[in-house]
DNA sequence: GCAAACCATGGACCATTGTCAACGGTATAT
DNA sequence: ATATACCGTTGACAATGGTCCATGGTTTGC
């Protein structure tokens, strides 16, 4: 698919479509047609992508997606794979700890008003 | 107290200190000694950059937590307070539930290695 | 009384995460 | 065939959240 499709399919901009792409988050192909230029975008990377807004709302850095999927693409040592993301989710549970508290005091502080 | 005790008592450095007064997150007075510059603290400061850093790790904006101090901070229309405070719990919530979602996916992910 | 440690201010600098504008080429619908 | 909408590339721009440095003054321990 085309990158407007993608965008569109996925809510965010092309501009960020490729920023990510430049990141290494996701690859495109060269789009079969030699008159043009237009790339083509797999459509299981509405699912990656998906999961890439996902990560990135809950505070995980571009890179350390990029790490991640380094790790899960199977590219590398499983092993190593396991550390790089079990480390991380660790990290998202701290996250969730620091969220509940915070909003532990706000809810708190809400009902001394 | 004097900024570097309260970095001290905090963990954070004098800059960010200075750095989050510089963006009203907190103030401190003028010392009492006219022979030289340095400020004030309060001892409480050191309650209120623990929940600044909280929040910070929570994900929170400096400049919404501002919002949310300045709010509860009782300048304001309590009514008007309670709408801020719980629209940013809400933010919180929803957060959260990234977070979890992202956790549940890198975990399968991780079943699958 | 002197060095080392502290303080305030100002401004420069940095990475991260996008976003936008400009340019020239391509597709598509009428 | 022509207007409109799309595409790729490049590079500039912006906000956020700090961090660092230089300068000049102050305090403290020895």
């Amino acid at each position: 698919m085309k990158i407007g499709e993608l965008a569109e399919a996925t809510g965010l901009t092309r501009d960020t479509i490729r920023f990510y792409e430049r990141n290494g988050l996701i690859k495109s192909e060269a789009g079969k047609q030699a008159t043009n230029s237009y790339r083509d975008y797999p459509e299981e990377l509405v699912f990656r992508l998906n999961i890439i807004q996902q990560a990135r709302d809950a505070g995980v850095s571009v890179s350390d997606i990029k790490a991640i999927f380094d790790a899960l693409d199977g590219s590398c040592d499983p092993a190593d794979a396991k550390l790089v993301v079990a480390e991380k989710i660790a990290e998202l549970e701290a996250s969730k700890q620091q969220i509940e508290s915070t909003i532990a005091f706000f809810k708190q502080q809400l009902a001394n008003l």
